[in-house]
DNA sequence: GGTCACTCATATCGCCACGGTATCAATGCC
DNA sequence: GGCATTGATACCGTGGCGATATGAGTGACC
């Protein structure tokens, strides 16, 4: 059997997610027709249904489920390696580093500039990931390491802990849960958190499949906090660094830590990606002290 | 930038395995000047010079280096996406077990019995991997878990080990060593293995890049031994179960034990695949004593 | 040092695969 | 029952890809 083709998987994928010929279509900047014809010309040629139609729905079937998953990765595949070629064939290159932003904990200054008196150190690109983006840039070759909390999705990477700290609530200043020094996860019942879970449920719930990201950077969800229109779980570190008057930080017991990870693909073998590890890995551990390891068996 | 293609990343594969335009372009099955305008037209997209070339002389340069690593990666996870598309629209599904023949210290039988007692079982269908291929066939989607020894190429797979037994060494019954009950690696100083490495490394030296298997199946390699050619090392398990009256098996001393391991895909979430884990590990425990498991941290 | 063989690059042509437009057919809704 | 919606079919035009013919550079050999 022959080989599939970066378009085939393309244009399935446009039609899993949307569920609908033409949206797909209007997506892929091209007219219905031709679409139709290429995801039966694809059925034909794996010998497999992947949706089922009528004229009114569309749905995947479950040989489609397994195909949208490896489509996305393949395609994943295929993007990075166009963008590592061009990345080794940069005279002057660079190590790209994604981070999501303000989830530092305030090491990036001191990890960059330990960094940059490592032998094997390139000069360094931050690329912001912002809250727009759930998965790290790494699955397509945008970036060669990420720094960033859990959860995310490992699958492919190699990954290091950098700390683990305490997270606390964000509400408005005049909500009268500020007036208590400590607050319980039953306390806030009811409030609703950025991406619109209820924030009882400690905020690391994954995003159900076909989530769409909210959009909505910190600056927005911080003015909407002070609103008192919702709450927001963020590490204590980035609590300290954004003191507000109009919005107050409290303890949570029972609230999961965060915990801030080094994550890399497992088949780097660079030398500047593992200096890199190393020298933020001895930075988080000198600023944050150690908690002690437990090691979990399946 | 655009997206790269299929045929773009088989040309470029074909290119740099063979170094040489003309047999990339035969074995592609094409004439020689599209091959050459292709690579030329994939350097252009990328803006990056993938080969140097004179009229004598193909190389890599290094951006090309890095692509050959992840065409070969994409090339395989396109493969993936269609196998195991067409797989999950089998009406009988079936688990597909890869594995190395001979290589099974025998306990094949009992495992597949024990395994379709289970409650997420499937029917397996066996695929042998002979000798000719020296990387399981789960990377590119054409089994769901296979049983073999290390070392191979772990990237992107969860492994289990089965077990660990010692090696023996294979050699011709008339061989003046085969007169000793046990043998050091210095005393096999100048003996041949099958791939052509020298005997007294071990025999666990990994293929060097761009290494092409010999094609012996386990037959040929015998005859071999048996004529005084070359010399073999196997598991204990295999030597017991192939006894030849024109070939002694001899323990080694600082010969490295073999180990047998489950490997299969990190994304698998397949219960069939997780039941065969459970029970392959089980049935290994049970018939060999489980040796002291030393953890190793880098 | 000149000739030859080898190998990669360029030029030009022809075909077919893929996308566009027009239209049909089936289904749910008011 | 008519209408809107949506996926499927029919047909046509074009551009991308491969084949053939040929050029150009380089190492080898006498």
């Amino acid at each position: 059997m022959s080989d599939l083709e970066v378009r085939q998987l393309r244009y399935f994928v446009a039609v899993a997610e949307e569920l609908h010929f033409g949206r797909a279509a209007e997506r892929l900047a091209m007219a219905q027709p031709p679409l139709s014809r290429a995801i039966r010309d694809l059925e034909r040629q794996l010998g497999v249904r992947l949706f089922e139609r009528t004229t009114r729905q569309v749905s995947l079937t479950p040989a489609g489920e397994v195909l949208l998953r490896d489509a996305r990765t393949a395609l994943d595949a295929i993007s990075a390696a166009g963008r590592r070629a061009q990345q080794a064939g940069r005279v002057t290159p660079a190590l790209r580093l994604a981070l999501k932003a303000d989830y530092d904990a305030g090491l990036l200054p001191e990890i960059l500039s330990a960094y940059q008196s490592e032998a094997a150190a390139l000069p360094v690109e931050v690329r912001l990931g912002g809250r727009g983006e759930q998965i790290p840039p790494l699955h397509d070759g945008r970036a060669d390491i990420a720094m960033l909390p859990l959860p995310f999705e490992t699958q492919g990477l190699d990954v290091e802990t950098m700390l683990t700290e305490p997270r606390v609530v964000a509400l408005a200043a005049n909500d009268p849960l500020a007036a208590y020094t400590s607050l319980r996860l039953a306390d806030l019942r009811g409030r609703r958190l950025p991406d619109g879970t209820a924030a009882e449920r400690g905020g690391l719930v994954p995003p159900p499949p076909g989530w769409k990201p909210s959009g909505m950077d910190i600056a927005q969800i911080f003015t909407l906090i002070a609103l008192g229109s919702i709450v927001f779980y963020v590490p204590a570190s980035l609590a300290s660094r954004q003191p507000r008057p109009d919005i107050a930080y409290r303890p949570v017991a029972e609230l999961a830590p965060s915990t801030l990870m080094l994550a890399w693909p497992q088949a780097t073998r660079s030398p500047a990606v593992a200096a890199f590890v190393r020298v933020a890995t001895a930075v988080a551990a000198a600023r944050y002290p150690a908690p002690a390891t437990e090691t979990i068996d399946a």
